[in-house]
DNA sequence: ACAAAAGTGTTGAGAGTACACCCATGC
DNA sequence: GCATGGGTGTACTCTCAACACTTTTGT
């Protein structure tokens, strides 16, 4: 902020500004988003990203962690949490002139229990990349959000992000696939993973119908060692 | 902003938002920014990123090209402009609560021409990767500002945003060289750019002290062609 | 025994990296 | 003729992409 004029509030009239989270987890064999069923007008029914009003004593990523607790029992320091984009269309809501700071979280879908009819709202998963139609541009920030996913998985670490604490190499690949959505060749795979050092064996192996496949564990440590491969210059 | 209470305009206590455009150069051998000397409390006579208030009925980005032109006198279409990150800690502005939406500028030095004395602020260039002391955090914006440029010209042809409609392929090298702080070599930079296919070659040569240097243009239609060479999986 | 998923190697092509000299012009 | 920056090619290494069969378990 670098007006030069001497500053009153009273001049100004102020957006309102709220913080939406797009939550992204895999279930059921696809990457899943978490939205909730409007009650109120407008876009009474419609499904929407969960969000609200920031607290002026708040930063804008705890107040996504609030929203997303008050909204969907959803909390706790275990998930991940990253500033998306900032939308702020005049028009885009037509109660007021809403701006809104999108977020993006990354869970396990382990790890969630969603509080039933939490706020009086109803809150269930979609498959992200065949959403409902959704309230306001909610739309736009959905796509923003899987985008994003698919352009970190590439270059960072981030599927880690998605998956229990261990996994088998299989359920690492499915991870891949289902955000990309693009087979991958098994042994291709396979190698490269495991010679890039971010994984770690465990001893443990997980036994189902057939064959037991070893667990491993991401190496948070190891993830440092990224070299980037850039297409320029 | 998917809330279920009743909307009440009046229950909520709105903060400021303001639009904040780091505008970066290249200028005399270094990546530049501009920044606009403050004459107001708070942070008085610092530097700061120009910006400010947002209107009620314009767009995020209109009032970044707005803000920019009333205070250094920058504007046109042809500044490319995009969103950076939103900055919104309580605290970050003694005055009020100031969420803002910071925005990334990349000019060709060529064509400006600042506007002197305009809004009665001094406006001047400095050194991207050695600036004075700034007000607010708009360091840690500048930061951002740079590192997004790093990484956008290692994956995008954003670089070409910098520089002038012709161009010597030592020229587009050292501007490379200046924004990644990097020595590259000339063989290889040649090689990999020709290769590319993202320029088109000219008639027209420069003609300076010594052996004239042929002149080439960035080909906007071969940008998409760019398949990415990522790190996982 | 059979069904199902786990696991395993090789080869050819393309890209990256390192490296040193001649060329065209202005003075 | 010399100083200055423009322009050029090769050899080695590494990574990527394509591709099919054997192994281990549960039933």
């Amino acid at each position: 902020m670098g007006k030069q004029e001497r500053y009153d509030p009273s001049q100004y009239e102020r957006p309102a500004v709220t913080v939406d989270t797009v939550v992204l987890v895999l279930r059921q064999g696809a990457l899943q988003v978490l939205l909730i069923q409007r009650k109120n007008w407008p876009c009474e029914g419609m499904w929407a990203i969960p969000g609200g009003f920031i607290k002026m004593d708040e930063s804008l990523a705890s107040a996504a962690r609030r929203e997303l607790a008050e909204e969907t029992g959803l909390e706790g320091p275990g998930i991940y949490l990253e500033q998306l984009y900032t939308f702020g269309d005049p028009g885009r809501d037509p109660r007021t002139r809403v701006i809104t700071a999108a977020y993006l979280a990354l869970v396990c879908a382990d790890r969630i229990v969603l509080r039933p009819a939490s706020d009086a709202a109803d809150a269930a998963w979609f498959p992200a990349y065949d959403p409902p139609p959704l309230a306001f541009d909610h739309d736009q920030i959905l796509s923003c959000a899987t985008q994003r996913l698919r352009h970190k998985i590439e270059h960072t670490p981030a599927i880690f992000q998605l998956l229990p604490e261990t996994f088998t190499l299989t359920e690492l690949q499915e991870a891949y696939e289902h955000v990309l959505r693009q087979e991958l060749d098994k042994r291709n795979f396979r190698r490269k993973m495991l010679s890039s050092g971010i994984l770690a064996g465990t001893p443990r192996v997980r036994s189902g119908d057939h064959r037991p496949a070893k667990l491993y564990r991401f190496r948070e440590d190891a993830a440092a060692e990224s070299r980037p491969r850039r297409l320029y210059p």
